[in-house]
This record gives C-alpha cells, sequence and structure tokens, in this order.
DNA sequence: GCTTAAAGCTAACGCAGATAGCTAACCGGG
DNA sequence: CCCGGTTAGCTATCTGCGTTAGCTTTAAGC
C-alpha cells in the first residue's frame, strides 16, 4: 500500500475544501478520508479528532479572510477603503460558504491561536475605519457596527435568505453606503482607548 | 405504566425551551425525551424525525418572534418604530439564543408553512419601514439593509462575538441610529441613495 | 541492510437517530 | 359496565459515525 504522503495542513485544507462543497456543518471524517485517499481511521494520525479539524478550519479561514481583505484595502483610506473592505468580504463569503460558516464560531476564550486569527481581521477593519469613522472609543462602536452590517448581509444572502426578486448587489450597496454616510457623520463622546478585541 | 398525555405542539415546545438552554446544534432526541419524562423512541410517536422537530421549532420561533416584534411596534411610527422593533428584536435574541439559531435558518423554498411564518416578520419590518424608510422598490432595498444589521449585531452578540469591554447597549444604539438617519435620508427614485451609484 | 517512528490498515466499541413490534392505557358504543 | 379499537409508550434492535486498539508496512537514517 502507498503512501499518501499526507499532513496535518493537507487534511485541514481539504476538509476547508469540503466544507465549501457540502456545508460546514455537514462535514464528517468519512467524507474528509475519501477526499484524501484514505481510510477513516487514518484521518487520527494527523488531527486529534473532527471538533479538532474544525478548530483547524476555522483558524485557516480566518487567516484566508484576512489576508483578503488586507489586500483588497491596500493603498486606501476613507470610504474607498470601506467600500473595497465591503466589496471583498461579500465576495469572499460567498465564494466560501463553508469556511465563512467556521469563522462565525466564537473562538474559545483560551486558545491563543484561534484569538490571535480572529484578531487579524478586526486589526484590518479598525484600520479602515481610522479613515473614515469617529476615533477613540467609538471607534469600537463604529467597528461593531460595520462587521455586524456585513456578517448580516453575507450571512443571510449566504443561507439563501433574501426571497425576493430584488437585486442583491443593490441592496448591498444600498447597506454599505449608508453606512459609510453614518460613519462618517455623527461624533459627541469619546476618551478610553483603542481596544483589542471586538 | 401512566401516559405522559403528550401531544406534538408539547414536544415542540419542550425542544424550543432545550434548545434555548443548551444550543439549537446540541438539540437530541434523548435530551427531548428525557426532558418530557418518556423513552427516546416514544418521541416518533409524535415528531416524524429530529429534523422534523427541528422545522417544527424554527416555525415557532418565527412566529413567536414575529408576535413579539408586532407587540412592540404597534401604534409607533417613524424612527420611533424603528427604535422599538431594534430594541424588541435583540432582547428577545438575548433571551432566546436557542429559539434564534432555529430560526437563521433559510426556510425550505416548498415548504409553505415554514415560507409563511418566515414572511410574518418581514411583513412588519416592512410596514414598520413604510414611515421612516424609503418608498416602493427601495423599500426592500431598506428592509435588507436593517434586518442584516440587526441580525448581524445580534448573532454576533449572541455567539459571545463581541470580546471587549465596550458596552454592548451603547455599541447596538449606535448602529440603529446610523440606519435611522441613513434610511430617512434619502428618498430619491433609483440609485443607492446616499452616495455610490449602480 | 537493519532499526525504528509513524502512516496506513482492519476490527471493534459507544452513542445517537431511527424502526419494529409488543403491551397497556384511554375512549367510545353497546 | 364491559368490550374492542386506537395509539402512547415500552424494549429490542439496526445503522451510521466518531473514535480507539492494535497490527502491518513504509520509508528514513545510521
Amino acid at each position: 500500500m502507498p503512501r499518501a504522503g499526507l499532513a496535518p495542513a493537507a487534511v485541514v485544507a481539504a476538509g476547508a475544501a469540503l466544507a465549501d462543497e457540502v456545508g460546514f456543518t455537514n462535514l464528517s471524517m468519512g467524507l474528509v478520508a475519501e477526499r484524501v485517499g484514505v481510510r477513516t481511521p487514518s484521518l487520527y494520525k494527523h488531527v486529534d479528532s473532527l471538533e479538532a479539524l474544525r478548530r483547524g478550519i476555522s483558524i485557516q479561514a480566518r487567516r484566508e479572510l484576512a489576508d483578503t481583505l488586507a489586500r483588497a484595502t491596500v493603498g486606501r483610506s476613507g470610504p474607498d477603503a470601506v467600500r473595497a473592505f465591503a466589496q471583498a468580504y461579500r465576495r469572499w463569503v460567498l465564494d466560501h460558504p463553508g469556511r465563512y460558516a467556521a469563522t462565525v464560531r466564537a473562538p474559545d476564550l483560551d486558545d491563543q491561536e484561534d484569538r490571535e486569527a480572529s484578531d487579524e481581521a478586526l486589526r484590518i477593519l479598525l484600520d479602515v475605519l481610522a479613515g473614515s469613522g469617529p476615533p477613540g472609543a467609538d471607534a469600537v462602536d463604529a467597528a461593531r457596527a460595520l462587521r455586524s452590517a456585513l456578517h448580516g448581509f453575507a450571512s443571510l444572502e449566504s443561507a439563501g435568505g433574501f426571497g425576493l426578486p430584488r437585486d442583491v448587489d443593490r441592496s448591498y450597496r444600498f447597506l454599505v453606503e449608508i453606512l459609510i454616510s453614518g460613519l462618517g457623520a455623527d461624533g459627541s463622546d469619546d476618551s478610553t482607548s483603542p481596544g483589542e478585541t471586538a
């Protein structure tokens, strides 16, 4: 029996690809094993459990998303950066539904690696907002607002939640422009330092 | 053996309550059976399968949410109605995390009953926006924007996604006011309202 | 070439969803 | 009041999946 030459990273990568096809929740050890050309129990030489595999996919997906967002916004600032961010975000979610579902699960509080991957995307978001949002502590509110809105839209769309025939691209642009104008507009309260994790 | 006097509705209700406690995805026939004081196989006299039970919980939850939203906004209009809607929405999600997770799954396209329950909340949302949002087809954009933002915020919060110490109530109010001002701002016919265009 | 770590396999266990088929509780008509 | 039909509930059992145990074989290093 020739060896498959597997490695933990290869199993995680196959799992991520499979998650995009069958859905993150439908992922099973059997499917992944079949995909990499190995019997189910052999996977346990590379990953500790299905849960560990899911965690690995989450971390990888968060990094990929953060990377995509960083690339999309580099060299831009202000409202333009926010538009590029929003555009790249939605595109990535639609292209990688399984991976995206993996990123949604909150990272375990005492999982250092997962938290770091999770914070990456947040830092990019805060950087993007630095040019067009409110300063100081209000930046956290702005980050939460933008993240919530984009996440909400993308996850509803990804789940097929928009039944009406109205053009979805257009609705998304509408939402993004509302946010941009809203974030730039107000002001008021301040103080406190910028945070770490949203 | 005295009978438990069970009925399909009672099983669904117990399942919904349990989902709030252990999470929608962690729901199992065994847990529900234990809760209603019966052996697992007996549940199949009342529900066809775990999937059918989940569907029942989804429908019931959607109705409850729609009902809550309707009660919260009755007699109000304009921005005030939107605030009441947003407030009631978040409150309900936090109080019923399992039920809320149930409402998030997209209803099966050819499931009449589920679609109806799903449309109920949408109709209330459109009614609420009638007073403060754009008219005509743009109302769909407005509805999607508001729904996406509230859903995104509530689901992230419910999943523990906000790690920073910043006051979450405040962030929510911030988001809601952005939306209100953004939705009320324009009013014109075509093109995405505040800035960009198709 | 021989040793050895590990990559792969088959066999098997436990648990959850689900089905089959028996038993006994309730309900209605005589 | 009893008798028969309906059906809620039970035990026993099957299946599928995650997981573990333990053997076999590959391939890497001396």
